[in-house]
RNA sequence: GCGGAGUUGGCAGAGUCGAUAUGCAGCGGUCUGCAAAACCGUGAACAGGAGUUCAAAUCUCCUACUCCGCUCCA
């Protein structure tokens, strides 16, 4: 049974899913407005392998990510560099996807994007404001947030606590109160605008993920997501205009992952203190980025020191030695012969048993990866064990570790891609070597040792040629 | 001011009433032609104070400190 910490009811709960066997996942995506940060990555990686396991237990995972397109922010960097805003969300855009890549999150299911779906939004808008939970002023359009009487309800603040005088959102005086907030923004000189029945302008941000949610999901979503920051205003906004149109509840789980900090300070846009992925990665694998966010469980926030970055960087490059190993005598064929386990083999096979247990246990317990991790280690340390001392090694029981070392690497994300490691340039120095090797037999006449080299070589698909002047190689097949 | 999270060994980080978390770094050992790797063992912690309990890092209260939200932010 999955656990799950809501942070609405703030305590853990049963995971049930709306429909049998299918997650409806709407992931709060970041604004693109820049390049994507260590910050951006946590929410991302945490997400990224909550769904992963989801989709390891049995699930079909609708997993949606916007990405804000449209904002005051966006606004802001196109007019900084004179360019449209379209052309700056189209660039960082690209970015991002890139970035998104090289961390290996799986791409969501639809990425929706704000500025393709003006039209539903003004509808949107327009709903509230028939229903009256919406006010037109000056051409912006507010929602009215003391006709929601549940407002507050997952910040767990009371509305008269909610912004207080003083505030520059505050002060606007188109609204009826502080805490109201723009559903519609009225276009000011030199923004991009769309028509609509108030005039020339664009939506707010708060509307964009309802609507999105709603349009691609369904009204009732099993899971939202989003960084810690977005609880207040962005996600509470959600809710209240969700909720006040449809009468019925949202979203049954709301999930928040915690901060990145760096010198005890949170790690963000407006403190210029971010670490950009691209640059981080140019020092860092990104496995070891994962590791590195997933040894502490989501909800933690996590300090940025070069010193911890660098201990995960050693710590991934063990985990992957063993993992390679494994996966070198696990594509071996090798006798399969089950009536020959020896001891070391039955007991390897029971430690992959208990290992993917134990691990399903620390994961179902609202995704608990460091738990997960500490049971990898241990699995990966009884392996190293059984590589170095079993007298033979037995395909049964090997192959059901490289398995279970698989799932671990979907599950989190994990040296995905093996065949990269073993690049051209490697196998290419280790056939140059071969070859320098059987020119010293060649020239000890020892030919039944030279002869073997070539001969295997060719049964490895590499083709070696005597020419007068110099060998040739080939790769065959 | 209001709301929330937290303070665990040299560092990172789980645990939340009774077991050895785990990783990195130490120290000792095993293996070993050399090198490397690996494995095993080991030391070391629960912010401070008071209370509840047979038993508390784990529950309650108080004190101190830190961080986050209340403003665009993952």
């Amino acid at each position: 049974m999955i656990k799950i910490y809501s942070t609405l009811t703030r305590q853990l709960e049963e995971f049930k899913t709306i429909e049998p066997n299918v997650v409806k996942w709407y992931n709060c995506g970041p604004t693109v407005n820049g390049l994507m940060h260590l910050g951006h990555a946590r929410s991302a990686i945490a997400f990224d392998t909550i769904r992963r396991y989801l989709e390891y237990r049995g699930y079909k995972v609708n997993y949606i990510m916007n990405f804000t397109d449209i904002e005051d922010r966006m606004i802001e960097v196109a007019n900084q560099e004179k360019r449209s805003v379209l052309e700056v969300a189209e660039e960082y855009l690209s970015y991002f996807r890139r970035d998104m890549a090289s961390l290996n999150l799986k791409p969501a299911t639809v990425h929706p994007r704000a500025m393709l779906h003006m039209n539903p939004m003004i509808e949107f808008v327009q709903e509230l404001e028939e229903k009256g939970y919406a006010y037109e002023s000056n051409g912006d359009v507010y929602f009215d947030v003391r006709k929601f009487k549940e407002y507050g309800k997952l910040s767990n603040q009371k509305i008269e606590n909610i912004l207080q005088e003083g505030t520059e959102d505050a002060k606007n005086p188109n609204k009826k109160f502080p805490a109201d907030f723009a559903l519609w923004k009225a276009m000011k000189p030199g923004e991009p605008y769309w028509p609509s029945p108030w005039g020339k302008g664009r939506i707010g941000w708060h509307s964009e993920c309802v609507l999105m949610s709603g349009l691609y999901l369904g009204e009732l979503i099993d899971i939202h997501s989003g960084g810690q920051d977005l609880i207040f205003p962005h996600h509470e906004n959600e809710i209240a205009q969700a909720e006040a149109l449809r009468g019925k509840p949202f979203v049954n789980y709301w999930l928040h992952n915690g901060f990145i900090n760096i010198d005890k300070e949170k790690m963000s846009k407006s403190l210029g203190n971010f670490v950009n992925i691209v640059e981080l990665l140019e020092h860092y694998s990104a496995d070891a980025v994962r590791l590195f966010i997933l040894q502490t469980h989501y909800r933690s926030p996590i300090m940025f020191t070069d010193d911890v970055i660098d201990q995960a960087q050693v710590t991934s490059d063990r985990l992957f030695d063993v993992i390679l190993l494994t996966k070198n005598y696990a594509d071996e064929i090798m006798e399969k012969d089950e009536s020959k386990l020896s001891e070391l083999d039955k007991k390897l096979i029971e430690k992959t048993e208990k290992a993917r247990n134990d691990f399903i246990e620390a994961m179902d317990e609202d995704f608990n990866t460091s738990n997960g991790f500490a049971v990898v280690f241990k699995f990966s340390n009884d392996v190293n064990d059984y590589l170095r001392k079993a007298e033979n090694i037995n395909s049964s029981a090997i192959k059901e570790a490289d398995k279970l070392f698989d799932e671990f690497r979907s599950i989190l994300g994990l040296y995905e891609d093996f065949n990269s490691y073993l690049s051209l340039d490697k196998v290419e120095k280790l056939i140059k070597l071969l070859i320098e090797i059987r020119g010293e037999y060649r020239k000890e006449k020892n030919w039944e040792m030279s002869d073997k080299i070539r001969d295997d070589l060719k049964e490895a698909g590499i083709a070696l040629e005597d020419t007068p002047k110099r060998i040739l190689w080939k790769l065959t097949e």
